[in-house]
DNA sequence: ATCTTGCATTTTGTATACAACATGCCAAAG
DNA sequence: CTTTGGCATGTTGTATACAAAATGCAAGAT
């Protein structure tokens, strides 16, 4: 965290093809399930097959496309049951970053969340969803970097990443709304009084929350 | 768990250079730090560059290469620092499963868990390192089993690999083996009271000491 | 003597040709 | 009418040639 990072960011082809795959299958114009033809999408991006392969495999590695052999790679398509594993995981891990947070967090970094419980109370009040979305996340990240584990980090973001495919925005009716707020005020709370038990209980919860949230936009889907 | 898979594994060409890279990795014979020369392996390997680089890919994002751009492969190097992280991850995890395990465990895989606790037992009275190894592994993936959370297991197993790049084997000297099984016999006391919660803490705790013994065996290396 | 600068060599990155495999269709047999 | 075998076509897997980048060394300048 000390000292700056003056090299200039070289991104392979491979990282950039890949950054423009997730991209695309974030967005939903890859959908889950489609087979992604190699010569049809180098020509595409630009690239040959062999970088996108590359791009391929790292995705691959994040979860966001699965490769069979000899038949090439598809956009994941998560079940229900896929969905509420990866949230299981996940709340482990952010209750964790909870208890770590809870046992190192400063005074300077209390005034920092509660300036973004401001801002998520404030994109609340306006129903600004994408605004909200943006503060939400901009906690999570300034916990998870109160807590000083980038290996949780991490594997944090990767299981994040891998949901997004299914890209659920949207669908956070009024009461859940409010009732998340209300629990960030309380987590918030929990990590002021430094009780990082408490904390974790709120966090996992609040991912369970999320997860039924989740599931509701997924409907009756298949599996 | 229902039902049996009878096609034939088809392993890539990419794959079997991975898992051999792997084996040549956790056994030493590619030392932490060492560069991987793409011409040079390809050939001892008797595979082209290019599913050679399939494999390096695989094989960082389980974490055991560092891929550096225009500046090929390198073994991972990881400091103590690093281990502490992952451990606190893999401890949370481990947790998750316990608690997990509690709620859906049934009399039958009590009864397997019993016969492995006495292999473990057996194992450890006669100072077999190697078989104690073994059993352990094989508790732990049970308990994984049983968890059934997939996203958990791979997960775990993904973090657990990266650890083996530095191979800790040996260093369990006598007091702290002895201390491994009865810690052992209490989460298998846990694990048949259904007590997700005591289960959890045992695993935290158990793995905590398992880091302790681990930093020892790393000594005053680097970072 | 040390530091820079340019060149030679080595190594990685990308494109592409060719081989192996999968898939769908059609015809022929039952 | 259904099923099976073979073939044609398309798609992925592998090898290799070429391009770009990095590294090491040596010669010259300060």
């Amino acid at each position: 965290m000390d000292g700056f990072d003056i090299s200039i960011a070289r991104s392979t082809l491979p990282q950039v093809a890949a950054e423009r795959l997730r991209t695309l299958i974030i967005e939903g114009a890859l959908a889950p399930g489609a087979r992604l033809n190699e010569r049809e999408l180098s020509e595409q991006l630009g690239v040959s097959r062999t970088p996108l392969r590359e791009a391929f495999r790292m995705l691959a590695a994040d979860g966001l496309l699965v490769q069979l052999p000899n038949r090439g790679a598809q956009v994941v398509a998560l079940s229900r049951e896929d969905v509420r594993h990866a949230f299981e995981v996940m709340a482990s891990l952010e209750g964790l970053a909870g208890e770590l947070a809870a046992a190192r967090v400063t005074d300077a970094d209390l005034d920092d969340l509660k300036a973004l419980q401001g801002d998520l109370e404030r994109a609340h009040k306006r129903r600004d969803l994408p605004g909200y979305y943006r503060v939400n996340r901009a906690i999570h990240d300034r916990l998870n970097q109160i807590a000083g584990n980038p290996v949780l980090a991490q594997t944090y973001r990767t299981l994040n990443a891998r949901l997004h495919a299914l890209r659920f925005r949207s669908n956070l009716n009024g009461a859940k709304w409010d009732r998340a707020v209300a629990e960030h005020r309380s987590m918030l709370g929990a990590l002021a009084a430094r009780d990082g038990a408490a904390l974790r209980d709120l966090l996992v919860r609040h991912l369970h929350a999320k997860l039924q949230a989740v599931l509701e936009t997924m409907g009756q889907d298949k599996e």
